[in-house]
DNA sequence: AGCACGCCGACT
DNA sequence: GTCGGCGTGCTC
């Protein structure tokens, strides 16, 4: 290859061609990442193809820097699936790739060079090599880009390579990036001279502290449990020391700390999962199971909506296909929902399947992220289970994706292009790859539902649930509404919880059963308000009001939920001065205050984003619910993928949550929530009962999760969409325009969306510019412009397309995003 | 996205 | 007279 055509991390739809030094012609390649000059900056690009003729081209052709890869980063087939992503989603190709590939990779992978062996002359003399070895004389450990820097030129990766697989120097490869440095630790050891067993002992005569000794006998200890260098932290909690006596112990020469990158698998957390449980599959599961099966076994493509109701087994299904798979030499990718990746669900695969999987989890360190993804690039693992982004993992042969609870809003990208729908990847990439695609849930969207009515995908049913050991099979809780206003006025309600919701949780703590409550709204109460005069505290940087919540020590704070932003509460209203400040409505610290009260004996846990913000926070709750804490009360993070045996009673503290947003699909969103969290109740042995509070007894979304109406609430909600043309029947996508000033940001937006309906055809409706539901978010203010088609979502991607190139740029510090078949307030 | 260039207003 | 905000255009 004498040119390439390089993609650039840059929000431009095309390809730039470079030419490529001689002494790179053999080691580039299509996916490789280079190094390239682009304006007065240098940047990292991806190799899409050959590039034309040199002598072809019309424009000064800048040569590549540098090679990064030994192998593609990228495949041809994530550069077919990448560039699909960019024409469908209207992004460049650029922003694509980038999500493909580990974040910080393109940043500074930074190369440490050492120099191990004095150079035969030919190197010395060589005219890049030599400068570079004079360069590594007598340092003892240096990166390649300050060596380029001090040279002043560039130093080819390949030829370091070439010096490396000679022996006379060393690289080593490491991720550094500067915001997101790899997590290192300390470990401790003991020093060269006191290597040996028995060396131990005679310290510890030697030593005068009682804490010194105590350290050395710990560390040795360590050592015979074949830990040599434990984590300074656990020896000092093992020995009971503190840092000084340790610090002595180095002083002395006697042991050593070590900095290293900590390389912690998130299943090294877990224990070993032990035997995987032979279960046979029941008559429903089997038969969704042969259906995959055969299109597993002839290698086309396929997709397959399973709508297992809750409890129904859809996991043994999907474990039962990828067996299948990976029999063929073929691997793998589950896609769950972030919140429902806990333990529970990855110990189930990772009995199976051991230790072929890589978990890929939000809370992984980049150094995590970038082992994970390399050995699926290499074919080490062949398994990928993690949320929205492992649709894009690197691996080869893929022969199935399951999308687990396909119709989770969390599938959807939102915040950098390119706003991609997991889901929707997921049967792409299948279809390219000859491979099937599994979409599972108890609550399919509506999408789903017509894709399977059109014949798009194959529909599977399993309505019962799945019987347990003795045989007897769960029936679907008891679900009961109770109606607000009416407890009210009979019974002058006071708190959040009726009479009735209270009795039922009476009934489980007497019984020693237990309760999971959803509060589907954080904090202490959504809004203080002054009683005299109406005054109630907004954020500085956004339009809306401020959430009050509960400190730690009992107090009142402020926070805001769009920006995160705290305040310290006030006694008084700053505008009238008056003390009658209330506050209104019900967030879950309250109902934790409310529970404790009425409930004095029972032990509640509270989950939300609040309580499990620290690392296995999540994990400690969990742990303590399973241990027999009586009633689990959190958001909507507990209506997923949880499964203990003696939850009888699901309680919804208010089901209007959310049901009234401006949102087309907030029905639908309301029907899943309350559907799936009445999965949570009642297993084989144990009826479940549901308890909803509401204050709209009558609407849709409830009376159907009354009696477990899937298909009843399909049916007519599909009714609505059809009139107004809302999906699955048309094709939605939004712009949104953002800036610091108002004026600016809505003088863009009208300016943008009469350009684009300038570029539509004609059966594209475009509505008016408008201020987004919530105007200003962190200082920017935001305007939106909702697209809709009746016929195809092509005519709204060319019509962006063509407004995008004819546009041009925006003002600095002003943004445009495209977001394709967009999800959330509309 | 960055970054430079070129155009107009308010300061030394 | 210059410093600097902001709009526009370009990057192989």
């Amino acid at each position: 290859m004498t040119t390439v055509d390089v993609v650039l991390p840059v929000p431009v739809d095309q390809t730039y061609t470079y030419g490529v030094p001689t002494e790179m012609r053999d080691t580039v390649d299509i996916g490789h990442r280079v190094l390239v000059p682009f304006g007065k900056r240098r940047l990292t690009g991806v190799v899409a193809s050959e590039g034309p003729d040199p002598e072809s081209v019309d424009f000064a052709l800048k040569d590549i820097l540098d090679v990064l890869d030994e192998r593609p980063a990228c495949s041809e087939e994530m550069l077919r699936l990448t560039k699909w992503i960019a024409n469908y989603y209207v992004c460049s190709w650029g922003e694509a790739i980038k999500a493909a590939l580990p974040s910080g990779i393109n940043v500074k992978s930074t190369h440490r060079l050492r120099r191990t062996e004095e150079p035969p002359g030919q190197w010395v003399e060589h005219e890049q090599a030599g400068p570079l070895l004079a360069d590594l004389e007598g340092r003892d450990d240096t990166t390649l880009s300050a060596i380029r820097k001090r040279l002043g030129t560039t130093v080819p990766l390949g030829l370091v390579r070439r010096l490396a697989a000679e022996g006379i120097l060393e690289v080593n490869t490491q991720l550094s990036d500067a915001r997101v440095s790899a997590k290192t630790a300390t470990y401790v050891r003991f020093s060269a001279a006191f290597q040996h067993p028995s060396a131990a002992a005679d310290l510890v005569e030697q030593l005068r502290g009682s804490k010194q000794k105590a350290l050395i006998e710990a560390l040795a200890g360590f050592r015979e449990e074949g830990t040599p260098e434990p984590l300074r932290t656990d020896l000092l909690e093992r020995a009971e020391a503190s840092h000084s006596s340790l610090n002595s112990l180095v002083d002395k020469g006697m042991v050593e700390t070590v900095e290293k990158e900590v390389v912690r698998s998130p299943l090294d957390d877990l224990p070993d999962p032990g035997p995987a449980p032979d279960h046979t599959l029941h008559p429903s599961q089997q038969e969704a199971y042969d259906a995959v099966a055969r299109a597993v076994e002839d290698q086309s493509y396929q997709t397959f909506l399973l709508h297992g109701i809750t409890g129904s087994g859809k996991t043994e299904v999907y474990i039962a296909a990828l067996k299948d798979v990976l029999a063929q030499g073929r691997t793998g990718i589950i896609l769950v929902p972030e919140i429902a990746l806990t333990p529970q669900t990855v110990q189930r695969f990772r009995s199976h399947f051991g230790d072929t999987i890589a978990v890929l989890h939000s809370q992984m360190s980049m150094g995590e992220r970038f082992d994970a993804w390399r050995q699926l690039r290499d074919g080490e693992l062949s398994i990928a289970i993690g949320p929205r982004s492992a649709v894009l993992a690197p691996m080869d042969n893929l022969g199935l994706i399951v999308v687990d609870e396909e119709h989770e809003s969390s599938y959807k990208q939102f915040d950098p292009a390119p706003r991609y729908h997991a889901r929707d990847v997921a049967v792409m990439r299948a279809y390219l790859n000859d491979a099937v695609c599994v979409l599972g849930s108890a609550t399919p969207s509506l999408e789903s539902v017509m894709n399977a009515e059109w014949g798009k995908y194959t529909r599977l049913n399993m309505p019962e649930r799945v019987p347990d050991s003795s045989g007897t099979s769960a029936e679907l809780p008891n679900v009961e509404i109770v109606d607000l206003t009416l407890q009210k006025r009979k019974h002058q309600l006071e708190g959040a919880l009726s009479e009735p919701l209270r009795a039922a949780i009476r009934a489980r703590i007497d019984r020693g059963e237990q309760t999971i409550l959803l509060q589907n709204r954080r904090g202490f109460a959504p809004v203080i308000e002054c009683c005299d005069c109406g005054w109630a505290p907004l954020c500085r940087d956004c339009s809306v009001t401020m959430t009050v919540h509960k400190t730690r020590s009992g107090g009142r704070m402020l926070q805001c939920h769009y920006c995160g932003r705290t305040e310290p509460t006030m006694r008084a209203c700053p505008s009238c001065n008056s003390q009658d400040l209330h506050q209104i409505g019900t967030g879950t610290q309250r109902v934790e205050d409310e529970l404790n009260d009425v409930f004095p004996d029972a032990e509640v846990l509270r989950m939300d984003r609040d309580s499990t913000r620290k690392k296995h926070g999540h994990h400690k709750i969990l742990s303590q619910f399973r241990n027999g804490a009586d009633i689990l009360l959190g958001t909507q993070m507990i209506a997923k993928g949880l499964d203990f045996s003696r939850v009888t009673l699901v309680g919804v503290v208010d089901a209007d949550v959310g049901l009234l947003l401006p949102d087309f699909r907030a029905e639908e969103r309301t029907f899943q929530l309350l559907t799936q969290v009445a999965g949570r109740a009642g297993r084989a042995d144990l009826r479940g009962e549901v308890i909803l509070q509401t204050r709209n007894p009558e609407h849709k979304a409830l009376q159907f999760a009354l009696d477990h109406d899937f298909d009843g609430f399909a049916a007519s909600e599909l009714e609505d969409r059809k009139i107004l043309s809302y999906p699955p029947f048309g094709h939605l996508a939004t712009v949104e325009f953002r800036g610091p000033k108002e004026a600016r940001v809505e003088r863009l937006a009208e300016n943008w969306t009469k350009a684009l309906r300038k570029h539509s055809a004609s059966d594209v409706l475009i509505g008016d510019p408008s201020p987004a539901s919530v105007k200003r978010v962190k200082k920017q203010f935001r305007y939106r412009t909702v697209l809709k088609s009746r016929q195809s979502q092509k005519h709204l991607q060319s019509a962006l397309r063509r407004t995008e190139q004819s546009f041009g740029s925006v003002p600095n510090g002003y943004h445009v995003s495209i977001d394709v078949d967009a999800v959330g307030l509309l």
